[in-house]
DNA sequence: TTGTATGCGTTATCAT
DNA sequence: ATGATAACGCATACAA
């Protein structure tokens, strides 16, 4: 034989069981055939260890059952936590997932999604940070924090309820005076709202606060002057800081150590994102946990229902504090 | 119009630019045209936003530029690191990545190869916990730390070099006496080799050693009884532990603390992987670092090689230490 | 109930 | 160089 492994088609199996290939087709269908039929044609199935030729089938039904989802990277845990939640809803409901890192990149991100046009996925759930992203009508949509018009679904998280939260946690807890404190993206997507949230708790509570914001590019070291401008004989103006993610709220709690100050006796933080070590772990500070797998669940019910039913533009997910051991409790 | 949106086709390209399929084909492909008849085509193309259906295409070439990566999940940091590795290799070289998550079932690893040989992918990369799992001839699979005979290529990193390793850099840092932890599969995998180096290297340098080895499922309570087993009047038997996973690492760093014991000064820890917090801070400890990226590169050149060159059974790459707080340097 | 024929969107082979 | 036409493997409407 010059050809080492020639797949079987659904024409061998015909001949193989000696029936038509519609019967067959049926067979594999779950259409009703005769009994006798269907054993003949699951014998010969199993023979030649037949196997449905998806693109085939994709051609004919114009339905692939593969999702695209699309998130920078798989090197921040949360991005991670949500892949790893929204695989699992995929799987449970007999789609595939097709990964598409961006690397923050917004030529990739467009490039990702002419990608997934062509593949003739069912549909995209993504996590975008490209403003202007151009999506051809008819492909199902669903975004994941950034909000792009009333056509397009978005799922997020409740940040501005969290940011609230955060503030209420650390008055609780005994604080007089807040600081807010957030790296990133200047872009308007949902977490920005995080600040807003804050402000107003505070204003609602009388804490005064300070906010430090430094966009993407800028070096860390911009926070620890930050810090240190308010540093008065050891102690800090602020007795609480809210970070906009766990990240940052590592990072804080590092320049502190170093300067002498103790979490949480000295000043409390609480971050935001719901980051365990290891994935499953302890949480890595006190945090406002983001639901991941009901984001996950939304997005992916969403994407499959979406051409059927009417689906919310905007839909927030409540979010939780968790103690981390940056808090007094 | 009932249709809200049906694509256009290749068919449609030619009809709108006044020429036959074939030729609009070519364009697409790079085949060289007339000058004019390009420039019509390219322009259709533009007008109608066509996109090639890469379903039909598949069914036509019998290759889908498309790899099945399978691995048990993305909440551990080593997978998603992993798998972020193996993304970028592929997307560099044009193609795209499946995504499975077998949360460790061999069932479900099985299901997942079932579902790539329908999907046609055009090779599988997998790093399963399945001892026998059944894959058809001719499909391209590259394995990650599990070696499962001659034709099934693996790529691991350098474990028992890697244990050896540790040894060295405890020794070297003073420690006189040492004990080796590890949880996990009993399977024979790879990264079981990561004792065997550390015997040896005992061995060789005339160290004293002891073995703690619980298997998946015994609770991690296991950990502490052997740890104060072998403490006698708030002193260790041994003063450097080698953790087989730097998760393993954390847990028993804590479980020193919560004993009195203080990291490095009393006793050293040294892990194995190379995580690092937030995926892209520090280390998480004094680590044997795993080569990812080249593991990932390897995977996916042999994986797009097989069938046309002969690829070797088993690949394993240098590791190396990093310095992450639980060592004296 | 079973078999036959047509078409999905491409590529490739052939005349032109 | 360009255009018509036959496959690729499957589902389905239709005929038997």
């Amino acid at each position: 034989m010059a050809i080492p492994n020639p797949a079987p088609t659904m024409k061998d199996v015909a001949k193989e069981a000696g029936v038509a290939l519609g019967t067959v087709s049926k067979v594999i269908n779950g259409i009703p055939v005769g009994e006798s039929y269907r054993l003949k044609v699951e014998a010969a199935i199993e023979k030649l260890n037949y196997r449905v030729n998806s693109y085939a089938k994709g051609l004919k039904k114009n339905k692939t059952f593969i999702i695209a989802v699309m998130v920078p990277n798989l090197i921040n845990p949360f991005f991670c936590k949500l892949v790893n939640c929204i695989n699992r809803s995929l799987s449970q409901r007999g789609y595939r997932m097709l990964l598409c890192a961006t690397d923050y990149d917004p030529e990739q991100e467009q490039a990702y999604v002419i990608m997934a046009e062509q593949q003739k996925v069912d549909g995209i759930i993504c996590l975008s940070y490209n403003p202007n992203l151009q999506v051809t009508e008819g492909l199902p949509l669903i975004s994941i924090d950034r909000y792009f018009g009333s056509q397009i679904p978005c799922v997020a998280s409740d940040n501005y309820g969290g940011g609230a939260l955060a503030v209420r946690k650390l008055v609780e807890n005994g604080c007089k005076s807040l600081a807010f404190l957030r790296v990133g993206s200047k872009l308007t997507n949902e977490p920005n709202k995080r600040k807003d949230g804050f402000i107003n708790a505070c204003e609602n509570l009388d804490i005064p606060y300070v906010l430090k914001i430094i966009d993407d590019g800028v070096p860390h070291s911009e926070f620890w002057n930050f810090l240190r401008e308010h540093l008065h004989d050891g102690k800090l103006d602020f007795d609480g800081i809210f970070c906009v993610t766990d990240s940052l709220a590592h990072l804080t709690r590092q320049a502190l150590r170093e300067m002498g100050l103790r979490v949480p006796e000295d000043v409390q933080i609480i971050g935001f994102d719901g980051i365990r070590r290891f994935g499953d772990m302890e949480y890595t500070c006190s945090t406002i946990v983001q639901p991941v797998e009901e984001m996950a669940e939304a997005c992916v019910n969403m994407v499959l229902d979406k051409g059927q039913s009417q689906v919310p533009s905007l839909v927030c997910l409540p979010v939780t504090y968790a103690y981390g051991g940056t808090t007094r409790k």
